[in-house]
DNA sequence: ATTGAATATGAAAACCATTATCAATAACGG
DNA sequence: CCGTTATTGATAATGGTTTTCATATTCAAT
């Protein structure tokens, strides 16, 4: 019973060696940190997060696992339109829920929203097997994005 | 009758100056290109088919030139995830139609569709019109994109 | 536990689309 | 035609992301 926590295999063990990659230090921080996050994080934010707990890891390996981490599908990569890539872990990863984004272009703030979502995933869904059979295009996946002004920019601007 | 077609203003003249901006070679020329080609046009393109014509005109005129446009509303703006930014004349532009996007991850051809789009529209304005109301959002645009595999890529992957 | 082979890592340099700088040029109202 | 002011081009700078390459780590086999 003692020592549970810190010797049991974690979640994504098998995510990792069944792929065939090893499951480092590195890797398992980085994953810890997106975990325990509310998303969005760039790859420096990830970096700063990672570096108070081992500072031996550095910003060239959170990009390479970044890219490895959305080429396993366990994290989605996403662009706000501010320069920087924002990664947070997949849908259905430690029980994240389907959302979309809602930015507002002028202070780079995001809102997840998960209302309505229903009825665009269904709408989605349809296009999709439209745009399959129409174009012989096997699409895997999808971006939807609303941009404008949140409360506070609309008052300040 | 004779020069008619050299003298005639062109439709975008009252948009610069009324705007308080003036009418120059370079952005006719960056127009024309926009205008004539079946869109999704990155920087350099433009440059490159801008530089036959005008050899003259350098990359940063391109740059800040769509910049300009894409503020005035008469050029989008949009990003398909190859590290380049792609314009095209915006919605109502010389009769340019609403249309998505369709890119294949493999070789970046990008199709534009307009089936399906009715429903999309119809779907997009309800769902501006809630988050509107939840979360005191001005929702200025949005995005929406498919990702997938064309037929070809298929084939070869 | 030790070892060995292959993967993963870090520091630094390279990349490359886009922006900023600044002196020279062009647009256009008068 | 002139003068004012926006616009431009060459060049340098920026900054997030990738490459490079020598070193360190993982982990299966011993």
């Amino acid at each position: 019973m003692f020592n549970r926590m810190q010797n049991q295999i974690p979640w994504w063990h098998g995510r990792f060696r069944g792929g065939g990659y090893r499951l480092t230090v590195a890797r398992q921080a980085i994953l810890n940190v997106l975990g325990k996050s509310d998303k969005h994080l760039s790859a420096e934010d990830i970096y700063l997060a990672v570096h108070k707990v081992y500072p031996a890891i550095g910003l060239t390996t959170v990009y390479r696992t970044l890219e490895l981490l959305v080429q396993m599908k366990m994290v989605f990569k996403f662009d706000f339109g501010d320069k920087r890539a924002r990664y947070e872990l997949a849908e259905g990863v430690q029980g994240t829920k389907h959302h979309h984004h809602l930015v507002c272009s002028a202070c780079g703030r995001i809102i997840n929203y998960t209302d309505f979502i229903d009825k665009e995933i269904e709408l989605l869904n349809q296009t999709e097997k439209g745009l399959q059979e129409k174009f012989n295009f096997k699409i895997t996946n999808h971006i939807i994005q609303f941009y404008g002004l949140c409360d506070k920019c609309q008052k300040n601007g």
